[in-house]
DNA sequence: TACATTTAAATACCAAGTTATATATCTCGT
DNA sequence: ACGAGATATATAACTTGGTATTTAAATGTA
C-alpha cells in the first residue's frame, strides 16, 4: 500500500488536501442531485441559484462577492446558466454597465427542488459524518477521509433515503 | 455586507467550501515558494517532487495512487515537469508499458530547497493557525477563514521570517 | 462641457482536474 | 506460439477555476 503523500506532509500541504477532499464531496453531491431530483445540475450552479433565491436579483459583482469567487468566473458561469434557462440578465435602467441576474421560472423550480429534496439529504448525511469526528482540523480531515472511503457520501445519502420509501 | 452563501448553507455545501479554502491556501503557499526559494514552482509540482523524494522513482500509476489523483492528470503534470527539467521518464526494461519517473538533479535540488526553506515555514504557520481553532469541522473552517481574512498565510509566514533575518 | 478616472462586465488565455477512450504491451490459457 | 483479455500510459474532450486586459458606461473635476 502506497503512502498518501498529501496526508503525510501534514500542515504543509493542507491546501491540496482541502481541495482534494472538497472535489470529492462536490462530485458525490452533484451525482446525488441527478438521483434525488431527476435532473442533473452542476455543483457550481447550486450556489448561484441559492444566492439568487436568498437575496433576490443580484448583479455579477455582488454575486461574485457572495460566492467568494472571481468576477470573470461568475460571468462565465452565468453565461452557462442563461443557456440552460436557469437565469436571465437584465441591463439595469439606471446604469447600463450593470447586468442584474434574475431566476427564471425554471431556475426557481430547480432551487425549490434542491431545497426540498437535495439539501436536506446532503445536510443530514454530512452533519452525521461531522458528528462522528472531533479533535484538531487534521484529525477531523483524516477521520472524514477514512469514513468517506469506507462508504461514500452518495451511498450514505441513498441508504438514509431507503427507509422512507420502503415501509 | 453581502452574506457568504457557501458558508451560510452549512454542511450542504461543505464540498465547495473545502475546495474554495484549499485553493486559497494553495495559492498563498505557491506564492511563498517564489519568495522563499527564489524560484517559482507550481503547487501541484510540490507533491509530485515529495512523492518521488520519499519513495524513490515511481511509475505513473503509483504516483497517481500516492497523490490521490487520476492517472491522466498525473501524466499531464509529469509532461510539464519533464519540460521544466524536474523529472525524467525511463521506460522500464522489464515492461515497456511502464514509464518510471525519476528526479533530475534539478528536481532534487528543488525538493531540497522546499524541504529546507518552504515547508518548515508553511508547516509552522499553518500549524499555528490550526492551534488557534477547535470545535466542530464547520467551526474550525469558519475560524480558519476568519483568521486568513484578517491576515493571509503569506503575511503570516513572512512576519515569522523577519525576526530571523533582522537581529 | 470635456476629459480623465473609476467602475462593471466581458474577453482572452492559461492551469489543473475529471471521465471516457485509444494504444501499446504483457500475460495466460489453449 | 497464438489470440483473448488485462494492464499501463497517452490522448481527447470537457469543466471549473484563476489573472490580466479590454470595453463601455458613469462620475467627477477643471
Amino acid at each position: 500500500m502506497l503512502e498518501d503523500v498529501v496526508r503525510a506532509l501534514g500542515h504543509a500541504t493542507l491546501g491540496s488536501r482541502l481541495r482534494r477532499l472538497g472535489e470529492r464531496l462536490q462530485a458525490d453531491a452533484q451525482d446525488l442531485t441527478g438521483i434525488l431530483t431527476g435532473k442533473d445540475l452542476p455543483s457550481p450552479h447550486h450556489t448561484v441559484l441559492a444566492a439568487l433565491n436568498r437575496n433576490g436579483p443580484l448583479n455579477i459583482g455582488d454575486l461574485a462577492a457572495s460566492l467568494g469567487q472571481s468576477q470573470p468566473g461568475v460571468t462565465r458561469m452565468i453565461g452557462k446558466m442563461k443557456a440552460a434557462g436557469l437565469v436571465t440578465a437584465e441591463t439595469a435602467p439606471t446604469d447600463k454597465r450593470v447586468s442584474t441576474i434574475h431566476l427564471t421560472k425554471e431556475g426557481t423550480a430547480r432551487i425549490t427542488e434542491l431545497e426540498a429534496l437535495h439539501w436536506p439529504a446532503v445536510e443530514a448525511a454530512v452533519a452525521d459524518l461531522c458528528g462522528q469526528i472531533d479533535g484538531s482540523l487534521l484529525d477531523q480531515l483524516s477521520a472524514l477521509e477514512t469514513l468517506l472511503t469506507e462508504k461514500s457520501l452518495k451511498q450514505r445519502v441513498l441508504e438514509a433515503q431507503e427507509p422512507e420509501t420502503k415501509p
